[in-house]
DNA sequence: TCCGCTGTGTGTGCCAGCGAACGAAGGCTC
DNA sequence: GAGCCTTCGTTCGCTGGCACACACAGCGGA
């Protein structure tokens, strides 16, 4: 579906696909922008295209842990098939592009018309609990290295692009760990030829290499996404 | 609901809690029964009423890690609402007691009679969703002692006893650490006279202390269920 | 009575990651 | 060109958790 452009709504059947995009409007998302805070009321709705965004837990006296990516595979705000309209979880533009943005109000009426909506949000809803308790394991299991090699793989389907910006600091914001952590780690696939960066530029040279290097969670989500789309 | 004695079949409207409960046979939770292996289709669901189980996330490679726990106040299998019959963990039981049990072909003839049970189930699944996140932080984050602390309270909680058997092994197994970790946190706490034990025999005394000894994520996950509940 | 199993306590050496801090370069602004 | 901010590299001492190993105590069965 060359006017949508995300695989979710590419998905629906014509008549619900109209409706839907015609409900939506085209947003451009900001680096760094907030999409919502965790814990407050839900106001819209999110279906990247070219950008992506990034699910943030919060832990009360740390700065906070990615457990979640949405590109144009998913979309943001999938809660409201719970029938619960309050942010679960913090979100941030993590790549510039375009989504479809579609109010709260307005999404609850479409999904509410649209069986194959509900059908289309439920599996997603499976897909993304399944990747949070996985990601839990990654996390307790998984060191630095293959955690970022992992991360990076995720980046740069989600930006269709081998370049992108990201500095140390936000990669050791969301993995977790110190930036001295991400410096060594970065270090080494720099010098296994993997990746080149320079401030702030990363660029991934060896996707084959970096999917060795990556811990078998990107594999595992793989193919959770793929059974989904099918 | 005397009945019932389960919190999610209890909130039912009583025509659809005596529909339900009609189709569910009564069963017993022994200890180390594995309810269901993560990927396999889902067979039946289960309420429980005085056991609960674990829900176990598997990596490969390493041993298992606890990510959610189930007694009266949820259930297992709140995944069939989302139209998936595919178990997405392990379940394994951890403590004794009886059940509500019921097929899954049963179970979805019921749910798709039961808007109550949709909703219900909806909201549930938010729930553990916003737990599986939030736990995922408490294992990046925090440290062993807390942390069981936290999984002592729960399980008191879900066990309604100050008494049950568990091993500073399998205690290693959930938390995801080695077994020296747990005797290093469980002296620290039978010290500070919070709990006792002996030979996989342990006793909550002090439930006030174990509370303040405990990360916050167990004050966060009560009051989550708290919202759930009202 | 002895054997073996389970559950628990300890010790040693090792490494990943932590916190804090400093330094060095690239790139921007004035 | 000077000053400043951003980004990245490096160091130091330390903690938490790792693997492996051994000791010991209770308990049940042969």
């Amino acid at each position: 579906m060359t006017t949508a452009q995300n695989h979710l709504i590419a998905k629906l059947p014509r008549a619900d696909r109209k409706r839907l995009l015609a409900a939506c409007e085209s947003v451009e998302l900001a680096i760094s922008e907030e999409i919502c805070e965790s814990g407050t009321p839900s106001r819209a709705v999110y279906f990247p295209v070219d950008g992506f965004i990034s699910l943030v837990a919060q832990i009360e006296g740390h700065p906070g842990l990615e457990v979640g990516m949405v590109g144009r595979e998913g979309m943001f705000g999938a809660h409201l098939a719970l029938g619960v309209a309050t942010e679960p979880l913090r979100a941030i533009v993590q790549g510039r592009g375009s989504a479809w943005r579609i109010s709260t109000t307005a999404f609850r009426r479409e999904l509410a018309d649209s069986v194959a909506l509900q059908t289309s949000l439920h599996r997603y809803l499976y897909v993304l609990m399944s990747q949070l308790a996985s990601s839990a394991g990654c996390l307790r299991f998984h060191q630095i290295g293959p955690r970022l090699a992992r991360w990076l793989l995720m980046t740069q389907d989600r930006a269709h692009a081998d370049k992108f910006h990201v500095t140390h600091e936000f990669l050791a914001f969301m993995l977790g760990v110190r930036r001295v952590g991400i410096t060594a780690a970065a270090g080494a696939l720099q010098r296994a030829g993997l990746v080149i960066y320079h401030r702030g530029e990363m660029t991934v040279l060896d996707r084959r290499g970096l999917e060795a290097a990556a811990c078998g969670c990107y594999a595992t989500d793989q193919r959770a996404y793929a059974d989904w789309i099918r």
